[in-house]
RNA sequence: GGAGCCGUAGUUAAGUUGGUUAUAACGCCGGCCUGUCACGCCGGAGGCCGAGGGUUCGAGUCCCUUCGGCUCCGCCA
């Protein structure tokens, strides 16, 4: 066979280079046939390459796009020569003339497709590696691995896109906050843990040991400090922190866009909320929501969809009918606290295996069981449950549900909490498995009238629902101490496609009902002045009546950008067990570190 | 704290009832190639089957433990 021609080492090729005073004059998707002619400067890493032998063609890609370079023998022979080094990934910067493609070359799935620049001259800026995995976005490589090498997984067009979404929705936000007097103000991250609500992230004090700094959980209290104050128009882009459980749409430090405003009414709040809300969907995807967006109380939400946060994009709703099935000879019926439906059209074709799984998955909530009738062509209702259902009660379900054939019903029934998030859920989970959700739409939904407070069976006491600081309805006020469980807030959420991305409320501004809401949360004054001294003290100065509101904005862009986790729109995010897997943290400390802390670790991690 | 899914070349995956030397595609390395665009053609290298233990004549496959990733319940005012 013919000996293998010397098989090249391709290093004397790959001598790095300096910059050298080049300057870049486009980015890598500005080109069009409108620079034909043109001398430029462009620089990026090397995308695909096609080497011919003869021609070789480079996909440089920076944020922007790509623009395909091509070196040619002709033009240059030495460059072309030294381009057969370049691979994957390699910085280069080259110097050369835009001219249009060859007829019938062009290629319509780049935005600088009519056009490429031939080489003249380049500087190979930086080698690299093989990366782990490809820059691209068709391929998906594994979770794990992406946020290792984050800093390449973020070089993929679809995150460069997340993230300049992300960019112009905060700069839309402090542009539309900015005209309306809004000021932009700075709040600590070393704070004082506050009892109620998530778990703190603590942060041991040198100074004073034996002493802890909280991270904030929210600046809810600096900002009720500034209205105080007289700021009149808060706002902040601020990382909250919270140390539970992590899950697609939450991570333990997260971005909320924080707003307080003094002499407002919830009107007020919301309606300076959707003006917001609209401008970041025009500043981003070039798209009008109408507003004022829609409304709905807590107890509605729960009525219609079993959950306080619905997804109002399809229109299956639950019903109500226990009342049917009071004294019934069904005795799993009979017996339950609620009993719902959820009638849901078309869904006789429902296989058994399918049912089977929505079984399973309804137990996922604490749910025993998912009973159903198909109604047949026919008429005729199909269901292991019918048989033992009176005639009146079937008349009376057949009522109330206008069952058609071709139709399912599912039921849930037991202990209302339950009942509600097992069949709210499933519903959400048939909305997406039948295809109703269009999801190019958005919709956004205001819920209000939540109850102040809730019962938690745990701690045998009421809780703040929203946080201990809300006002009640001014009617309610005063049966706050008589009926706590009864009280509504002056509180509202904005749900969108499903998911929350703001809350706020009307905050307490006077001391008088601000002891009377510790006080019914089983908070006594020595705890709520060691807790909230300065709280209180506030109050007694003059703190004029406000109130606000906090959007995610992790949410937000990850609903904007259509990701399924709020991970594909935060740069460098946690797994699941909050751990980054690009520098390794949490991570052991030496022991002069602690020592200087005060801090002894209980076990000593061996190894 | 709990449930489920997953872990096999660099990557993404296949691997039957437990049975020869663990497949494929892409990527990588080398050769050829002047109009490709996920270039093409030819050749080649590449494996601790997540880790540890067990069952067995024999384990990628079965069992136990453990580590890691994801989804969810609890939790998250």
């Amino acid at each position: 066979m013919s000996e293998h021609q010397d098989e090249r080492d391709y290093d004397e090729y790959r001598v790095i280079e300096d910059l050298g005073g080049w300057r870049r004059s486009h980015h890598n998707n500005e080109l069009t046939a409108a620079n034909i002619g043109e001398s430029v400067t462009l620089m990026g890493w090397v995308q695909f390459r096609r080497d011919h032998g003869g021609l070789i063609f480079i996909d440089l890609r920076d944020r922007e796009g790509l623009t395909q370079v091509v070196f040619s023998p002709e033009q240059d022979g030495d460059a072309h020569e030294r381009a057969h080094a370049l691979r994957t990934e390699y910085v280069l910067a080259i110097k050369g003339t835009v001219r249009s493609r060859p007829e019938g070359m062009a290629n319509a799935g780049l935005v600088t497709g009519e056009i490429e620049v031939v080489v003249e001259e380049y500087k190979l800026l930086n080698t690299s590696d093989t990366p782990p995995f490809a820059i691209e976005d068709r391929l998906e490589a594994g979770e794990n691995l992406r946020l290792k090498y984050r800093f390449l997984d973020l070089r993929r067009p679809i995150l460069a896109k997340n993230f300049k979404l992300r960019h112009k929705a905060a700069q839309a936000v402090r542009r539309y906050l900015d005209d309306i007097g809004f000021l932009e103000v700075e709040t600590p991250v070393l704070t004082k843990s506050t009892p109620e609500g998530a778990r703190d992230f603590l942060v041991p004090s040198r100074v004073n040991q034996g002493q802890f700094y909280a991270l904030p959980q929210s600046p809810q209290l600096f900002k009720q400090m500034l209205m105080v104050s007289g700021m009149d128009r808060y706002y902040q882009i601020v990382k909250c922190f919270r140390d539970e459980d992590l899950r697609a749409d939450r991570q333990p430090e997260f971005t909320q866009i924080d707003i307080e405003m003094s002499f407002v009414d919830e009107q007020m709040v919301q309606d300076m909320a959707e003006g917001l809300v609209t401008s970041v969907f025009r500043n981003t995807l070039d798209m009008d929501l109408p507003t004022p967006f829609p409304r709905m109380t807590y107890a509605d939400a729960m009525r219609d969809y079993g959950v306080d946060k619905p997804d109002v994009r399809f229109d299956l709703k639950l019903q109500e009918v226990t009342d049917i099935f009071k004294g019934s000879g069904f005795k799993v019926f009979a017996g339950a606290e609620l009993v719902k439906v959820m009638r849901v059209p078309g869904g006789a074709e429902l296989s058994r295996k399918e049912i089977d799984e929505y079984t399973k998955f309804v137990e996922i909530y604490g749910s025993k069981g998912l009973a159903w009738i198909k109604v047949k062509e026919d008429g005729e209702w199909q269901s292991p449950i019918v048989k033992f259902f009176s005639d009146d009660e079937r008349a009376a379900l057949a009522d109330r549900t206008q069952a058609q054939p071709g139709d399912i019903l599912f039921f849930q029934a037991g202990q209302a909490d339950i009942a509600n998030a097992a069949l709210g859920n499933l519903r959400c989970k048939l909305g997406e498995r039948l295809g109703l959700i269009d999801e190019s739409t958005f919709a956004p939904l205001w819920i209000t009238d939540f109850p102040l407070l809730e019962w938690d069976p745990d701690e045998k006491r009421y809780v703040a629902r929203h946080h201990p600081f809300t006002s009640a309805k001014p009617e309610q006020m005063a049966a706050l101490e008589s009926d706590p469980g009864n009280a509504l807030a002056r509180a509202y959420d904005l749900v969108l496609n499903g998911f929350e991305v703001g809350g706020g409320s009307i905050r307490i501004h006077t001391p008088e009902q601000q002891e009377i809401m510790f006080k019914a949360l089983g908070i006594d004054e020595q705890e709520a002045r060691e807790k909230f001294g300065f709280l209180m003290d506030a109050l007694r100065f003059g703190a004029p009546p406000h109130g606000g509101i906090a959007f995610g904005l992790d949410r937000l862009i990850m609903i904007l950008c259509g990701a399924k986790s709020i991970r594909e729109v935060i740069a460098f995010p946690k797994t699941q067990k909050a751990t980054c897997l690009m520098t390794e943290a949490p991570g052991e400390v030496a022991n002069k570190q602690l020592r200087e802390l005060g801090i002894r670790l209980r076990e000593k991690v061996q190894e």
